[in-house]
RNA sequence: GGUGGGGUUCCCGAGUGGCCAAAGGGAACAGACUGUAAAUCUGUCGUCGUACGACUUCGGUGGUUCAAAUCCACCCCCCACCA
């Protein structure tokens, strides 16, 4: 562990949107605080997903409760419906959904991955048509950046273009240029002290290490709040992902803050963290608690299963979320298999308690110099995971 | 008592001579899910076998036929309407 001095390591409350104070390291992973407009993220943080302005099932007292710091936002679904002008004109997100506390919006680079059947990169931006209605939108990194200052975004993420894991070398090679010449854009349509909103650029690079390396050395040069790094699992297979991922990430600028976007289940966090990121966001604790997919603190489980019909523990002893300080397992399978709404919040609640206790437990590891024995405790759990 | 309709694999329900172990849906059981087009998707779902396959099944019994869930006879049960 690496202590820094006092006066580096204990800010004032409040320091000047886009300040990320490292505080201590545990080998390569770090513990850090990164200042904005609407509060201090702790890091390394777990970032819940609400794209559409909405962690699915979960409202924002329950965020609070849980310790959730900071949510996403997205972009394109909002710009889609209900509209960032309609937001601003709301005073901007925070006030629309009642969030008080930081927000990061994607770019809608990934929809545009995602989405591709929809959609066409040129230089110019990406055209895209609605999935709601099929209507046709440019967005250009100019575009990106006025919508997610409408919307209030804390953390701006520029938009990127992010290739499937078969992409080709030459595409990928051309791709990261286009990346970097967006992410320019970016900072030139949103200059900094233009506004107290942070903007982060992405790395991309595909599967090509060298290619990583380059996306890296191109952005790093410039004035960006944060790194990411884009484009990790999204079908590769788990040793590329973490072959990628442990090149990629020393590479990123020590000073500022690192984010690993779209990742990941806790292995990938605890991996993500021992590499030296700060940052992660998944739809997995949301999305795989409507599946019925828990995770606890002996493994994940399924509740959908039999075995859990009658039985009356609770989901995780050592948990102190609502759900598993009220109701037994055979309840919450009961609700899940009868297609109740509260399923998906109780398991939503469970499944997001999950993964802040585990970033929280990662800081607290990290500050105690104990980062490799905590790791080693979260890959035991997930073993047949590992790759 | 009369007339008409009907009884199909856990449930609903299609199938009216061979391409039928029998569509489809549900339930059940299992799996997947990574910057959320996800309250979604996939698999299994008569028995035995990894599989090729074998065997048992469509209210009951008997019959016609090379071949029957499908045709015929009788019987049992259900529903509707009329007396």
């Amino acid at each position: 562990m690496t202590q820094f001095s006092p006066s580096f390591s204990e800010p004032p409350s409040a320091l000047q949107p886009g300040t990320f104070v490292l505080h201590a390291t545990d080998g390569s992973a770090r513990r850090g605080s990164l200042h904005t407009a609407h509060g201090i993220v702790e890091t390394p943080i777990f970032m819940p997903v609400g794209t559409v302005g909405s962690v699915k099932a979960i409202a924002p007292d329950d965020l609070h409760a849980l310790g959730a710091e900071i949510i996403l936002g997205n972009t394109y679904h909002l710009f889609l419906r209900p509209g960032d002008a309609l937001v601003a004109r709301r005073g901007g997100l925070h006030s629309f959904a009642a969030w008080n506390k930081p927000i990061l919006t994607d770019s809608g680079g990934y929809q545009a991955f995602s989405l591709s059947a929809l959609s066409k990169f040129r230089e110019e931006g990406v055209e895209f048509r609605s999935h709601l209605d099929g209507s046709k939108h440019l967005f250009t990194p100019e575009k990106v950046m006025e919508i997610q200052r409408n919307l209030g975004s804390d953390i701006m993420m520029v938009l990127d273009e992010c290739v499937a894991h078969n992409t080709p070398y030459d595409y990928t090679a051309k791709s990261i240029e286009l990346t970097t010449r967006w992410a320019l854009r970016s900072r030139n349509a949103y200059p900094r002290g233009a506004g107290s909103n942070l903007l982060f650029a992405i790395t991309q690079g595909g599967f090509f290490s060298d290619l990583r390396t380059a996306s890296v050395e191109q952005l790093a040069a410039h004035d960006f709040d944060g790194f990411a790094i884009g484009g990790l699992s999204v079908g590769e297979p788990k040793p590329q992902m973490y072959e990628l991922l442990a090149h990629t990430a020393p590479l990123l600028p020590f000073a500022k803050p690192r984010y690993l976007m779209g990742v990941g289940t806790p292995l990938d966090i605890i991996t993500g963290i021992s590499l030296g990121v700060d940052m992660f966001d998944c739809v997995l604790p949301t999305r795989n608690a409507r599946n019925g997919t828990l995770y606890t603190s002996t493994g994940k489980i399924n509740i959908k299963r039999k075995e859990y019909a009658e039985d009356d523990t609770p989901l995780d002893a050592n948990c102190s979320c609502y759900t598993c300080q009220t109701f037994s397992r055979a309840y919450l399978r009961h609700l899940f298999h009868a297609k109740e709404i509260l399923s998906f919040r109780l398991n939503s609640l469970h499944n997001l308690t999950y993964f802040l206790a585990l970033v929280k437990g990662a800081r607290a590891a990290i500050s105690a110099g104990t980062f490799a024995a905590y790791a080693a405790h979260i890959q035991s759990l997930y073993a047949d995971e590992m790759p």
